[in-house]
DNA sequence: CGGAATCTTGATTAGGTTCAAGATGAGTGG
DNA sequence: CCACTCATCTTGAACCTAATCAAGATTCCG
């Protein structure tokens, strides 16, 4: 699939090359506690796909749920429609996360999956997985670690209703910009893989409100905008402007 | 435990009493997909705890987590607390519902517990439960499709972000409507079992705006309020008053 | 280079908070 | 059983934050 579309010459072919063992994202990704055996037997299993254009989508809302996806680079957000049709961002994936969680209970996607950027993923078929489950009591503990995770964070984002829209973003940098530097980027200086607009949606804003805000932190010396690139200049103050409800979760 | 405390005879302790396989919520708990021997291997291992007395704790953020529990009778509350010790609810539990799952990931609980009414729990010991997991592959389908679940109502949760208090109040009215449904008692007619504050919390508004709102609510004529009483005279214009954005998740 | 999407900034408006004062209700002790 | 107290709830008035509407500016991309 991925030689037929004539992406990449199958010498290249990632599919060939990357296994879990010497993956640069994976201190950050589900196999992080398995042992090098245990590895080896999840990365048999996995599957790797074409890189995913911006734009594109991984899933659709509806669709049944055969794989459990994990992001290998690149960015992408994951949304639900409304049956009038309006979207509602709920989260930005990063490397080393888990997309499809949301589904599992019922093998069908509930919500949509669309890369930011030119992104990776790895497939991890449901099937072969519970197969894996059976014989590896690791690989149980790692699946539900990554969902009460996904539970806990989804809590913590509760925390910023009450906020007031220059904590909310305050609050999102920061955690943008932990997640950046959990893997291995800079924690003050990254590109947002996101528009203003994608932002005010999952912070329940407006883009407006959200570029009024950018230029008030850099009224204040906090940040450097230009366009998506950020340079966050002034990390404690910025903690103290979000009142300290940076989500810490992991790490 | 639960005789030395003295709260009941040993002859009512529900200890010995109660079985998974005749409990009333069970089609709305975590085992409801298993056969009868599975469920009774799962009965096996199931505690039974003293009732909790209203304001009582169920376990506390920091502490160990040991076991799941499942909410048999009454309501909870959970919570976050923030460094400032202001609080944040991040769900009301009926019964079947499933406590803990936020913990799983490094057996810690992140949030606190707390009885609104005096409430029935469950506990499900974790070592037991992975020892019964390994050789049950439906019951590791099962505690999947539990969190898998949250995860999903987390994110319905987040659609709320973005619509007025109106709406807001009125979805989570539709919500407890239909779970109460769901557990045989009447979708029109139930006793909220938390607090305006506690609402106003979850929903990150003030009691305030959910007193106007509920008053306003009446005015209009599709509800009757009275104390923690309610009545909800109009189903149908409740649902368009939201958006139809209920989260119609579950059923 | 041109067109479209995204972003910024301004003026106005509205929804919800805050502050404040009563009303209601539940629990307690005389 | 009633009075008392405390917590919860309701209602009002003023204020403030963020949304909306609108017009440019900038960036992206073919």
């Amino acid at each position: 699939m991925f030689d037929s579309k004539g992406l990449l010459p199958a010498s290249q072919c990632t599919r060939e090359r990357i296994n879990c063992r010497d993956c640069a994202i994976r201190p950050h990704c589900f196999p992080v506690n398995l042992e090098d055996g245990e590895l080896q037997q999840l990365n048999g299993i996995i599957q790797r796909h074409r890189p995913l254009q911006k734009s594109e989508h991984l899933f659709s809302a509806g669709a049944i749920l055969t794989q459990l996806y994990a992001v290998r680079s690149g960015a992408l957000k994951t949304y639900l429609l409304s049956s009038e049709g309006e979207e509602q961002i709920t989260g930005f994936h990063l490397p080393g996360e888990i997309l499809g969680l949301d589904g599992l209970g019922n093998f069908r996607h509930p919500s949509f999956a669309m890369a930011l950027e030119t992104s990776m993923v790895c497939g991890i078929p449901l099937a072969r997985l519970e197969a894996l489950a059976r014989s590896m009591p690791r690989l149980r503990t790692e699946l539900l670690r990554v969902m009460s995770e996904a539970i806990h964070a989804e809590h913590e984002q509760l925390r910023l209703t009450r906020k007031t829209a220059e904590e909310r973003l305050a609050a999102f940098l920061l955690d943008l910009s932990q997640r950046f530097r959990q893997r291995g980027y800079s924690a003050q200086n990254f590109i947002l893989p996101m528009s203003r607009c994608e932002i005010a949606n999952y912070l329940g804003l407006t883009s407006e409100t959200v570029s009024r805000l950018l230029t008030r932190y850099r009224d204040r010396g906090l940040v450097e905008i230009r366009g998506r690139e950020v340079l966050l200049k002034d990390l404690r103050r910025m903690h103290q402007l979000c009142g300290h409800c940076t989500v810490s979760a992991d790490e």
